[in-house]
DNA sequence: ACCCGTGTTCGCTG
DNA sequence: TCAGCGAACACGGG
């Protein structure tokens, strides 16, 4: 389930897992998830992890492999997780690949559907990756500034909420956050991003910012549960819809009371919204 | 059987 | 250079 806060949540793990740990093995099981062009996963054996960084949705991993600096870029897609087992338990359903690590620690990372990537990166030159480059401003790091934002939205005439999804304006911010934020800052998601004035771009800066706060909030709830070293990566995140207005479908509108939340599809893509409050 | 999906890339057009 | 669009990737769940 991978927006900015998931993947946030997933960097915070594999820091409590593997800090320190040194490769022992690695299993690839399926091919996919290897992003073409980089060098074999093979080549992680006896590095040691260092780092654990995340620029919008992308994992940014640090190691050290015989004293040069070695990089893990790890991308979620739609359905990548990362777990932890003990070495030799039985691995997680999906499980793609697999890495050993010293203190009997394994890594798995499981992808139902392989939309998700892994690749080495030389040097841990993650700048060098396109994908990486092109990211805008993560909401949690440089944070989003009204004007750059606006700035961004006047390259288009695309509606506001598609354009919210591009990872150039917000790193992180996918479908779910791009409503809520949207409805934290009372905007019609079908408004021209270009036609966004000064106080709406600074109240959608605010709404990206205190949805995904929100949401990380909730998943750490869930991970930090049990606390310290025990800390377990949540498979099936259970409970009530955390959200305000994403997948709540002819329900009320919990700011107003009155409107409906209502379900349009824009460029292919659910857009969930109160009519009433979103001007 | 059929439709849906928390994401990104690629090829092509203008 | 770049916005825009459709297709592709893939497969379990409702």
């Amino acid at each position: 389930m991978p927006e900015l806060p998931e993947v946030e949540t997933a960097r915070l793990c594999l820091e409590r897992w593997a800090r320190g740990r040194q490769v022992r093995g690695v299993l690839v099981r399926e091919r996919r998830v290897v992003a073409k062009g980089g060098p074999p996963l093979a080549k992680l054996v006896g590095a040691r992890f260092v780092g654990f960084d995340r620029r919008g949705k992308h994992l940014l991993i640090g190691l050290h492999a015989k004293g040069k600096p070695l990089g893990l870029w790890s991308h979620l897609g739609m359905s990548g997780k990362w777990l932890r087992r003990k070495t030799g338990e039985e691995p997680p359903r999906f499980s793609r690949v697999q890495i050993d690590l010293s203190g009997g620690v394994t890594l798995h990372y499981a992808d139902l559907r392989l939309f998700g990537r892994l690749r080495l990166v030389p040097g841990a030159a993650f700048e060098k990756l396109p994908a990486v480059a092109a990211l805008g401003p993560d909401p949690l790091h440089e944070g989003v500034d009204p004007d750059r934002l606006g700035e961004r939205l006047q390259r288009s005439r695309k509606a506001v909420k598609p354009q919210l999804l591009d990872q150039r304006l917000a790193a992180g911010v996918g479908n779910i956050q791009a409503s809520e934020a949207l409805f934290r800052a009372g905007i019609d998601p079908r408004r021209p991003g270009r036609s966004l004035a000064r106080a709406e771009l600074a109240r959608l800066a605010r709404g990206i910012r205190a949805s995904i706060d929100y949401s990380l909030a909730d998943l750490r709830k869930q991970i930090g549960a049990t606390g310290g070293r025990d800390v377990q990566y949540v498979e099936e995140p259970a409970g009530p819809n955390p959200f305000r207005v994403y997948d709540r479908a002819n329900e009320p509108c919990p700011r107003c009371r009155r409107g409906t939340i209502t379900r349009l599809i824009q460029d292919a893509r659910s857009t969930f919204f109160c009519p009433r409050c979103q001007k």
